[in-house]
DNA sequence: TTGTAAGCGTTATCAT
DNA sequence: ATGATAACGCTTACAA
């Protein structure tokens, strides 16, 4: 491995000015810039990232803790904060939780020690233990989709309010009354605050909590389904929970909307292409990555970002049904 | 930030020792190994992970170079890999390609750069030349999904030739003679191939590449749409690709199977949901992101793996028509 | 068993 | 404008 010693060595100077050169200083005379390069050049070398993290205390790499990357909307979240990330020159370390919260608490850990610049955290659940951790050691940090108690850092999300209260007129207008709510976990922020802004609509609601991912979507489904006095509408409150509810609707050969209504938070390209397509909440996923990696870099930049609230949109399609002029 | 030269102090020991304690040595004595470790523990002391690499030469740290992380296939493969490699004690950056070959060529050197352990790539393209600098370095690689001509690493990936040719059989007794085919990039090893074996099926081809992403998808399935003498099926050669040629038939109003037919190589969670369900190639995604992580590891440990070839099978589902006891 | 000290490859300070 | 040199925080001969 060629070090910036051989490069100072082959140029005949020695390597602060090797180091000045490549670092872009004032000092250097043209004609040692140029020799340098070309020994630079020559010998095809290449500063060691380690070494100059050690010394500048800076590794421009991004941690980024995901809830759970099988989930295709925190896939998403992933990409746009790596395209974000590197548009500014920095790397993104994936860790993903997998919903644990020890895993994350282990991971928050791993990524201090390799000196990430800053961290982005899709919490898994409101355990704010480790978050302590990370403010003591001063490192940026910026909390994404969820938010836990007590934190004091930026947090970047949606705001589903809106779209939930008319989700749930869309639902009364279609002449529901009585629906079937598969919600996220009550120990996360996203799971309370879905339900609670949803159950606002008036609706009669049968809650389920299931855990955000595919398999709980379909036994919370099968559970609402066999009520006595079964719900005329499902709502699952994310992406994954809705496909679990769709398997199990067509395991049951349940016609949606005719059978049963249904309306999934978090738009995936696919609902649309269902029959009927699949009313949903639409989250400006991207943007939210995007907004998160640039609210960690201003914070790594020394300034002060806001908190960042991203509005969700009703999308109807048409699985819950069409309007009845009566209702 | 407290470094290993407090904690020393703070136990009356020397660094030497700590590292030796915090290591695993055999050397120290039990009483001081209890004071070192409470040491430790006292001030919350947690080794600098640059420090450490600077000197070992290890990062424990992969880097992953993924040619499109919008493709839920490869998103699949960045998640698997992510927990092969979490399993070993391994964290992974992550890099998106985009399909360009610029880009990946850039994110491969700025791996270099960081010093990781090893290299895994979905090489965007057939350009080889980035694959010098890799092995000049020494560095572990590890082709995964495409090849390039020339390659001297291992490569994994998937063997869809039998489950090609279970596909145009398929097609063939369902009636079908002439068939669109969206397929891949002509400079990726997967583009190529798929073609090529599908072509080995007997069924008269109309070929239109793509580039495995949605657009090129909706035009692609156009273009074979618009033809004089309009095929009676379709098969997309990727998820993305698959997607938007459903978008288009779904847009020209065509019935599946009924006006056309369709199948596509990679299965999603969401395909069986669609009506009809899609008949797919379905790859084993996950074993292959595991496998890779695995090879790179064990390339890493000084061993020399095969490459891997895990095989894809065909899943008929019902969107390539029924098969007639005539045909 | 433990300590001393060199060295990993940089950058930055201080002279010159 | 350039060159020595210390320092970043750790591991590892080598010595004791």
């Amino acid at each position: 491995m060629t070090t910036i010693k051989d490069v100072a060595q082959h140029a005949g100077v020695s390597t602060a000015t090797v180091s000045r050169v490549l670092n872009g200083h004032a000092a250097p005379t043209e004609e040692t810039r140029t020799r340098v390069l070309a020994a630079v050049e020559e010998l095809g070398y290449r500063p060691n990232a380690l070494a100059r993290s050690l010394r500048t205390t800076s590794t421009t790499t991004l941690g980024l803790v995901i809830s759970d990357l099988v989930n295709p909307f925190f896939a998403e979240i992933a990409r746009a904060v790596e395209e974000e990330a590197r548009a500014h020159g920095f790397c993104v370390i994936v860790a993903n939780a997998d919903e644990s919260a020890e895993q994350q608490a282990t991971y928050v850990r791993n990524l201090l020690d390799r000196r990430v610049d800053g961290l982005l955290v899709c919490p898994a659940t409101d355990d704010p233990t480790w978050i302590a951790e990370v403010e003591d050691k001063h490192i940026p940090l910026v909390l994404l989709d969820r938010t836990v108690a007590g934190a004091t850092c930026p947090v970047v999300r949606a705001d589903g309010a809106q779209a939930l209260a008319d989700l749930a007129a869309a639902l009364t207008a279609a002449g529901h009354r009585r629906v079937g709510v598969i919600a996220g976990p009550a120990d996360t922020s996203t799971g309370r605050e879905r339900l609670e802004q949803f159950a606002r609509g008036g609706l009669e609601l049968e809650v389920v909590h299931g855990d955000f991912r595919r398999d709980s979507g379909v036994r919370a489904a099968a559970a609402l389904l066999d009520l006595p006095d079964r719900p005329t509408a499902l709502v699952a409150m994310d992406n994954l929970m809705g496909l679990g509810a769709l398997e199990e609707l067509r395991r049951r050969n349940l016609k949606v909307p005719a059978d049963v209504g249904l309306a999934v938070y978090d738009d995936q390209p696919w609902f649309p292409l269902l029959d009927p397509p699949i009313t949903v909440v639409a989250q400006p996923t991207v943007e939210m990555g995007r907004a998160a990696a640039r609210s960690l870099l201003a914070l790594i930049a020394g300034e002060q970002p806001d908190d960042v609230r991203l509005t969700a949109r009703l999308v109807v399609r048409g699985s819950c049904g069409e309007a009845t002029g009566a209702a």
